[in-house]
DNA sequence: CCACCTATTGCATGCGGATGCAATGTGCGT
DNA sequence: ACGCACATTGCATCCGCATGCAATAGGTGG
């Protein structure tokens, strides 16, 4: 079976005016809204234009009007089970309002260079990223004139609108939780250095905890994923001699790992033995054999928030910049002994 | 704090060609490989556009190339946990080819219609699609020229690539291994019908079930996630009154429902009283809590192939249209007392 | 019947970069 | 020193569409 056709020249406005008897103008007006045709001309050309399979070259649109339609979504890991649901979310969302989508998934942080280049290259309406950039990058984006909305990673005073689940507040719930049920020998599965919200949900946990009177929390790294949460375990297991009833992980998927570990390397009861809670509220976290406790980021508010900021944006670039901050609700689940909370 | 540049003009081919004192041409030169250019005009351009911040205009040179260096990825439902897995595969993968992905994520199937719209507007070079096509829509790609690669959907007899996991090998590696370890009452957890791997792994377990004389047997359908397989696995013992050994779903997000309903709403043994075996070989199916038996995709092998594909038939559209399948991989789990297989 | 106004339409041009071709410069052989 | 092959460079043009402006047509009031 061969592919018959050896070059097809995509159908352009010429074509179609040609076909309709009118001006390559008149067939740009025809799809422009509000542009002045006449009915008669109109119909011509949609009739022409349907025959013919014409659609307008967004390309070249791009070109000329200086729009190209696109938003460039920038998304560190879409393995963390938090992020497709986020990308659905946006993408839905975006196409609502007539732009489309140019994803840029980075595996290694340091690519962030490289797509930024083809982030300026394709001139994007406009940026939604969720993965780190760096002052100066946030500025370049500035620079360049291009409308940037941070998702979950807030750089203080960032020339930048920014959309952000309240970590601090998510934690303080989980904690005083905790806390209220009687823990008192906790662990904390921190994810890596240079995330934004896990570095900020445990700064806040150990704040909590600090004011309970609860110091020199024993900590451990992992990558935000199952595995790393648990070995996590394994490790606070280790470093606490055993002496561990509460643990707190930046993400679900880490606190998943973590459930597991505690049952099925270690055998110990969850939660009657030990406490073990998470954040992010992805939907594996509700399947029965975990139930875990956690804060569930209202994604369908954020994204929806991330949109409408970055369109407002695209509209007027000059309106004030504006950091949203949405805070999560708890998920009870039964991962945790939980307090009166 | 306002945004205070008004309006940025991204710096253009021009603007560097008169910083350096040099023409159009020999800018663009610049930036091609293989290009007429001395080494000194080279440095001379490539110092002015690093202190001008430019950035070649892809718009442009797609306009004037007839090639986008986009590439259309779409896929039904990012629910699923198999497909983040694959989009983020195909996104790398393609990145390293230097071509952007355009996302277009489907919530109703009946937004292809509109979603190829844009596809044709974009001028991509060629799109890998997990979703379901017509056959008129996929003869549509050819029409137009924009090279196809289907994703685990097979449309037979259908001019354009194709890459899929061998749903009926895999089905058969499961349905005999359950067999083997003596389950007799079998229930079935199809997708939607409109699945194509849904309805051939189902295909596929039927007919090796009735190889073995049975005949008959229970089906239900759910969506291909958590919440209908939970259900599923309900109506199925509400249908045969309990007399269920080895419930086969369509996938394993359906199969994780089926083990925790087994277990946490009817408080069976899995796999001591029944056997659920799953379909794709994701993430949270070798989670301890679970250890899914399941066949395990070879992700990274069919993206890989379906960007090979893609590139090639971009670069030769003659090429014969191919269909690569893959056979999936067995992961015994233990949510199955497996035969001797 | 004519001046004048509005609704349509076509013309010409430009968006930013790629490229064929001609013009220029370079080095070399003899 | 001269002619020629080859390496660089600039010029002009085109990609497909949007849009300002001028041209045309149809309609109105006087």
């Amino acid at each position: 079976m061969k592919n018959s056709t050896p070059l097809i020249r995509p159908v352009t406005s010429y074509d179609v005016a040609l076909h309709a008897g009118v001006s390559q103008s008149a067939v740009s007006r025809c799809f422009k809204l509000g542009a002045s045709i006449s009915k008669m001309t109109r119909a011509k050309v949609m009739k022409s234009a349907t025959e013919l399979g014409y659609q307008p070259n967004a390309i070249a649109q791009g070109l000329i009007t200086r729009r190209s339609n696109l938003v460039a979504v920038i998304i560190s890991s879409l393995t963390n089970l938090y992020y497709p649901e986020v990308l659905a979310e946006l993408t839905q969302r975006l196409a609502a309002h007539g732009v489309k989508v140019l994803l840029f998934s980075l595996s290694h942080e340091s690519d962030v260079r490289e797509v930024l280049q083809q982030v300026w290259s394709y001139r994007v309406d406009g940026a939604i990223v969720a993965a780190r950039l760096s002052p100066e990058q946030i500025r370049d984006f500035q620079k360049r004139g291009v409308p940037l909305v941070l998702y979950n990673r807030v750089e203080e005073r960032a020339p930048c609108d920014s959309v952000c689940c309240d970590s601090a507040g998510g934690e303080r719930l989980l904690v005083s939780s905790l806390l209220e049920s009687g823990s008192q020998y906790f662990g904390i599965i921190a994810g890596p250095k240079d995330s934004y919200v896990g570095e900020e949900r445990v700064r806040s946990a150990l704040e909590c905890l600090a004011g309970a009177g609860i110091h020199d929390v024993p900590l451990v790294r992992g990558e935000f994923d199952y595995q790393t949460g648990r070995a996590g375990f394994k490790e606070l297991v280790e470093r606490t001699r055993g002496k561990l009833d509460a643990v707190i992980c930046a993400n679900d998927l880490m606190g998943i790992g973590a459930v597991d570990a505690a049952r099925h390397d270690f055998g110990r009861d969850v939660p009657g033995e030990v406490s073990v809670v998470g954040f992010d509220g992805v939907g594996p976290a509700t399947w029965l054999s975990y139930k875990l406790t956690t804060i569930r980021q209202p994604v369908g508010r954020m994204t929806d928030a991330a949109v409408t900021m970055l369109m407002a944006r695209i509209a007027d670039p000059s309106n004030p910049f504006e950091r949203r901050l949405f805070s999560g609700h708890l998920l009870p689940g039964s991962s945790a002994r939980l307090g009166s909370g």
